[in-house]
DNA sequence: AATGAATGAGTGTTCATTCAT
DNA sequence: TATGAATGAACACTCATTCAT
């Protein structure tokens, strides 16, 4: 009979995970559709969930958010680590890390907002997930700095906020990547030194 | 007898400028509190007029915005010929100005958004209002360029948008002021060639 | 000088009527386009003139339909004239009499139903409008009882009615020109005798 | 334990069906007040239940309405079954049933208006339900063309429309049954053939 | 006589969140 | 642990009607 009540429990716990799973999945669906603010409600009845399954796994917009973007973490680890490896130099690392944030923030229409306002106010499940980027993103300054290839007064945490507000520009309509792109070579402009420029000469 | 007709037609449209002006200083208030996204109809109520009422003067919330930020147009304007004469060169006036720029678009909590919006998809009353800015902004970047104090390769709207981005950043709470310095600088370097330096030295 | 305010009077009761018109022209129009519970207020915008104004000329939406309705009445006495002298019987003519009626009341879509209320409760200005169709609705049917082709127990006022319901059944969409043409039909069969076919097979 | 499952099972609905059943009383009380244009939120509110309660079990008007019907469907159905067995003929027999669909659609007032909606449009809740007395009429009248005692050239669909339009010309004051009595039996006199007058002659 | 600004109750609908089952 | 019914404040927007000018 222990068995059998183990044997629930197990069960019991796989079902949640696969309503995890599933709730996850529909929720990266429906907010590519319809941005962060799509409604939650709508989600569960996608997934085919109630309501408060939902709530009880992600009490928070922010923790489904926040869960929803640590599932994609491995992307940009991966591409972080290509990066150290593959880049030029530390300020060509850098300048590709930061591109890559502005490509991760855009994942989904509005998603800049909440993370901007988790780096800010730091009172939300995002704001794990956006120190580990001032993180790295720190490491990649720190390596840039040290080879005189980024001005040392830059501050991590401001590339990366600067990394997000250049999400932001390109709002829902990413058609104008110009615009992105634009402000993605005013922000390496404006952390970069002149000094890689005379070196490259060489 | 004109004098009666003109003051019948003042009086008749006195009541509603009266009323024209009412809702914009309640609707400046409460958006000061509530952020751009509070209710409308609450407007009404505290300014004691009917919904339809504010709905006939500001069809759009965008609308409403854009003849608040208009009043304050001239506070602008002023600052940018104060800028025009008593700048030291004309990288400081564009510097100047976009810093204007970043101040006048945290007058309330969320209103980057709609003029970003507006200035990406041209379709609001918002939009003039951009315009208007990104104008000013040319002026004070071509004059930088052909000073030699401006890189050649940067646009107008996107030293705005940055502009923009960089009051974002700031949010609701204005607190973090040194972020939105940083931010501001950053964007400077971003834009600024070396050679000012080099004149400078001169 | 009491020409002058003769003059102006005379000029002012021009424009009245002028106005009279031009509303009535635009409200043809916009009940054409929108149903005869199309907005005043967008009556009057479209006219050029004040609501208060539109008011009033019309201060019901049944005065305004029933002057729109005055207007088209010399079409429809038109009708009568010549169904009385066409007719092959006196069945014929009011038979073709209500057929006329239907048509009438599908001007607007949604017509049918101010009539209606107009007949029945009897205190609107399309009383006096429905009054007279359902005299001459009697005056046919008279004729056609005299001449034992209506059946005695009907009632003008009703056939007047049925008139009424059947344009009511087409609705909005006259598409439906089958089932309208059926009622009519079953209408007509509901009031003749039974008389005239032995007087056709003559 | 299986009563346990069914118990809670059917606890958890009756929560629901207690709040359908309070929902559905209060709309019969305030559309027979208001018509059945009366305000969706006005009954929520005289039901005691939040309006996004009344809008989860009905999301349409035409659902409540078609709902609301349904209840009284069974009336009818007994109706229909007591006029097939204690008829004299087949035409006393539709005879009555257009009658009861004519009581029927006199509910509430406006009720004829939807009803005649979704019998030309069929795209709402309460076709089904039409259809359904389309299918009734049919019955009959096929019943009676069979015995000789309709016409041939009448069809179902024309018979039930003529029953609303009965109802629709009684209107809100049902008080004028003499006309809703004078048009039911035009519309017999329309149907009907002459045989039955020959046979009941015999 | 005309204007048009003001009114303000009223509409359907949404949705994050709670909680009884 | 899951369910999904219930909540109810909130939203933008409309329009017939009045009335000061």
């Amino acid at each position: 009979m222990a068995e059998v009540i183990t044997r629930t429990a197990r069960g019991s716990r796989a079902d949640a995970r696969r309503n995890r799973e599933l709730i996850l999945g529909t929720a990266d669906e429906y907010f590519a559709e319809h941005g962060v603010g799509g409604s939650l409600d709508a989600i569960a009845k996608r997934a085919g969930v109630g309501p408060g399954t939902l709530y009880r796994h992600f009490p928070t917009r922010d923790a489904l958010l926040a869960a929803l973007l640590s599932d994609r973490d491995d992307e940009l680890v991966a591409r972080r680590e290509r990066l150290r490896v593959e880049s030029a130099d530390t300020a060509a690392a850098l300048d590709g890390w930061l591109r890559a944030v502005v490509d991760w923030a855009a994942a989904f229409e509005g998603l800049p907002e909440p993370l901007r306002a988790a780096t800010t106010t730091s009172a939300s499940p995002l704001a794990t997930t956006c120190e580990g980027f001032v993180t790295t993103t720190a490491e990649f300054l720190t390596a840039a700095q040290r080879d005189g290839l980024a001005r040392s007064d830059v501050r991590a945490r401001d590339l990366f906020l600067a990394a997000l507000a250049t999400s932001w520009v390109g709002g829902a309509a990413l058609a104008d990547d110009a615009t992105t792109t634009a402000l993605s070579s005013l922000v390496r402009a404006g952390w970069a030194t002149s000094a890689p420029l005379a070196s490259r000469a060489d």
